[in-house]
DNA sequence: ATGATAATGATAATACACTATCATTAGAAG
DNA sequence: CTTCTAATGATAGTGTATTATCATTATCAT
């Protein structure tokens, strides 16, 4: 059975308090914070079961590796910085996308990423 | 000098007339219709150095590979179906978007996918 | 047509994020 | 406290897109 660790909630909790999409490795970097020695492996192997049980959701923006954010959020999108990378929510969303296809194209779905300057850079 | 092969114009002429972003492989594909034997080292450097010199441009979709296609198209935004992956551009582009971001957030670019199921599908 | 060399094609090498392995550690049930 | 075994950490291995290498081919200025 699943057992309770300090890493498992570390990792959880790093990305609870980032308030933000993280990579692995910045989730390596924060929960080893609280965990000292913590291991990569580990990371990926509680990021990968926490999004099979659908406690965290995967974050891919283009050209970049996987991000991680919790996964009781609705649908959302995202702001990047340009200057130091990091990624942020947007929690409003544009309505009338669907009209932009072509004739002939059912839309289903859609992604949006912003990118400029976040508040701190 | 830069010499003229019938390799590098197979390349460029599958991207043109497929009318949408193509996948490194898909050039290989088209292109070696005209030029049996193509090899994808050559689709690989030709398309590097298509986009360096701007005739063509990347199109980089979350989780895909990047696509390609001519870099003479002004800012537009693409189409995945998912039924084929295929991707096609939009040619439309919302325009209240920089709106959505929070406060102290200033915004440069953005872009948008939409999915669903293209004509064919 | 010829020679210099850019370009090609086959394939070995690379880069790198992620996963598997396995000996060791540490939850938690009794 | 013991015992069972899930979980961890170190690291070797994998998968895969892209790039480098190099012998061979083909373009093009002369």
């Amino acid at each position: 059975m699943e057992r309770s660790t300090r890493q498992r909630s570390a990792i959880k909790e790093a990305l609870q308090s980032a308030g933000r999409p993280l990579l692995a490795q910045e989730v390596l970097v924060l929960a080893a914070l609280t965990v000292p020695g913590l291991g990569i492996a580990t990371v990926y192997r509680n990021l990968k079961a926490m999004v099979e049980d659908g406690t965290l959701r995967q974050v891919v923006l283009p050209g970049e590796n996987p991000r991680f954010e919790l996964g009781n959020h609705g649908h959302h999108h995202h702001f990047q910085c340009n200057q130091c990378q990091k990624v942020f929510d947007i929690h409003s969303c544009p309505s009338d996308l669907a009209m932009l296809a072509p004739k002939g194209f059912r839309v289903e779905d859609h992604d949006l990423t912003l990118y400029g300057r976040c508040k701190d850079c």
